[in-house]
RNA sequence: CGAGGCGUGGCGCAGCCCGGUAGCGCACCUGCUUUGGGAGCAGGGGGUCAGCGGUUCAAAUCCGCUCGCCUCGACCA
């Protein structure tokens, strides 16, 4: 990719906004997503929804405001998440007329102070409670969607923002063996919804025990890697095992009349995966959006010299735009006059838009039009019917396009090392992701972070058994684990 | 939380050192000419200079305090 590594951070910001997607807000670490990034978002959610919904999976809702208590009924996820949560102490403010000063009114406190939910595990499993009482009210499976809060010290736009947009999936079982299958199956989910629709290739694997969901069992992960060589986990899934049904004292009788702890799981994307698209296609020019989620796949650009040109050009172009339509393709026609047809090329490469149609004086007397790939930069004439036949051919070609480039890249931004000098310099230099022998402690895990900043990313499924040793230690190793720095 | 940076029309910035009529580019409004890779000319509108206090005849500018945001780190399912 043509963005230099120590300049993308910046190329991030300026595109994020110049694109239209999100701007920064008066709240420190919140952001305000705009029409065109909300519209991106709305394609994420919606095939997401539909595929929780084929797999047996019901929305719900639960309260954005989780009593203090509740959090601390599970000690590993309250020690998790203390760091980082946002608290409502009162419930009302004063005004002083004169002054026009407002403030909070001390007479006001709540009795117990309510926490913004950093995430719902613990009102969900508080309501499961009283929703569960026999092996036939199991498997419960249940997604919201949602915003929670996590106050974080140092946010980014889309990658890691204090409030942020995502689904939470929560799901209890009457067998561990049937709630970790879940797990599994949901992680399944996202790995393809994210090769699929966002043309990302992920690893996936277990988390180690020190990067575990405060609160699981297991905790389960997609990770991919982004242009400027560092890790992000696009997608977690966590069994939780009987940790939350025993804070929230939640059981059931089975079929021979024994009371038992149910099992659980909880998985979740965000927002985050905005992030991801970013930058996984962007180049130069701004964003590059893969078809199936771009809020607009094809911009129909018509040029005039004259007014009567413009006439009969603009009314061919919505005429096309309507063919396409009937396709079941997201069109937009560019006609404003405000602009010229050189600024409009511009701002809808910095948008991401996959193809451009241009159509001119020249192609009216033709009738042809000529495309541009924005991932490629290519352009060629086309007459007219031929090019609104192929561009739903066109549109899917771009897609499986973009996942290979994508795969191309990480494939050579993975370095398979064997001594952690290498894999120091590789860190330094390039970053990237680091496959190599650990030795499974938790010691080496965090010496390894204090001094080079890579993590474990994932302790990846599909790799062989290989006997090793640990490029730290040096003790006896199983397998190869994913190392990298991260978001 | 540590280190840097920045708060001046909607956006990006200059002016501050050396106090004295708030300026430039983009955007916006009007008109004409333009339109196949970010158009040109002419005219025009818009700013409590982050806030509070101090020094001074006079403060965007000097002094003090406060607030906010950004970047880089530490931290972070």
């Amino acid at each position: 990719m043509p963005i230099p590594m120590q300049t993308v951070s910046e190329w991030y910001n300026e595109i994020v906004e110049r694109a239209g997607l999100a701007e920064h807000s008066p709240v420190r670490g919140c952001m305000t997503i705009k029409p065109y990034g909300w519209a991106l978002w709305e394609n994420i959610q919606r095939p997401l929804d539909e595929a929780f919904r084929r797999t047996g999976h019901q929305n719900a809702y639960f309260p954005l405001f989780i009593p203090l208590s509740f959090l601390a009924k599970e000690a590993q996820h309250v020690e998790g998440f203390a760091q980082e949560c946002a608290v409502v102490t009162h419930y009302r403010i004063k005004t002083n007329p004169e002054t026009r000063n407002v403030s909070i009114d001390p007479e006001a406190a709540l009795e117990e102070p309510l926490v913004v939910r950093p995430t719902s595990e613990t009102i969900i499993w508080d309501a499961f409670r009283g929703w569960i009482q026999s092996y036939r009210d199991l498997p419960l499976l249940i997604n919201q969607w949602a915003n929670v809060v996590r106050w974080e010290k140092r946010p980014r736009l889309f990658l890691r923002t204090a409030e942020f947009l995502w689904q939470e999936g929560h799901t209890a079982h009457a067998t561990a063996e049937e709630a970790l299958q879940e797990a599994l199956r949901m992680l399944d989910l996202y790995e393809e919804f994210v090769q699929e629709y966002l043309a990302i290739p992920v690893i996936k694997g277990r988390k180690t025990p020190n990067e575990r969901f405060a609160g699981a069992v297991e905790t389960f992960t997609i990770e991919t890697l982004l242009i400027d060589g560092k890790a992000l986990q696009a997608g977690t899934s966590h069994f939780l095992g009987q940790n939350f049904a025993r804070a929230f004292d939640v059981k059931f009788l089975n079929a021979q009349n024994e009371l038992e702890y149910v099992w659980a799981t909880s998985w979740g994307v965000s927002t985050r995966l905005v992030g991801a698209v970013i930058l996984s296609h962007g180049d130069e020019k701004g964003l590059i959006l893969p078809p199936k989620i771009a809020p607009i796949q094809v911009i129909i650009i018509p040029i005039w010299r004259s007014e009567e040109e413009r006439a009969s050009i603009v009314s061919k172009a919505h005429e096309i735009a309507a063919h396409l339509r009937a396709k079941g393709l997201r069109i937009k026609v560019d006609d404003d006059p405000q602009h010229r047809p050189g600024w409009k090329f511009n701002e809808w490469e910095l948008r991401g838009v996959p193809l451009r149609i241009a159509l001119g004086p020249r192609d009216l007397e033709t009738d042809t039009l000529e495309v541009a790939w924005r991932y490629t930069g290519e352009k060629q004439t086309y007459p007219t019917q031929e090019a609104i036949q192929r561009i739903p051919e066109w549109l899917e070609a771009t897609q499986l396009a973009l996942f290979e480039r994508a795969k191309a890249r990480i494939q050579s931004q993975t370095h398979v090392v064997d001594s952690y000098a290498e894999m120091r310099d590789i860190l330094e230099k390039a970053g990237g992701f680091i496959l190599a022998h650990w030795d499974g402690t938790t010691e080496t895990e965090l010496a390894i972070k204090e001094e080079t900043g890579a993590t474990i990313r994932c302790i990846p499924f599909n790799t062989n058994p290989e006997l090793g040793k640990c490029i730290y230690s040096g003790r006896v190793s199983q397998q190869r684990v994913l190392f990298a720095r991260a978001y």
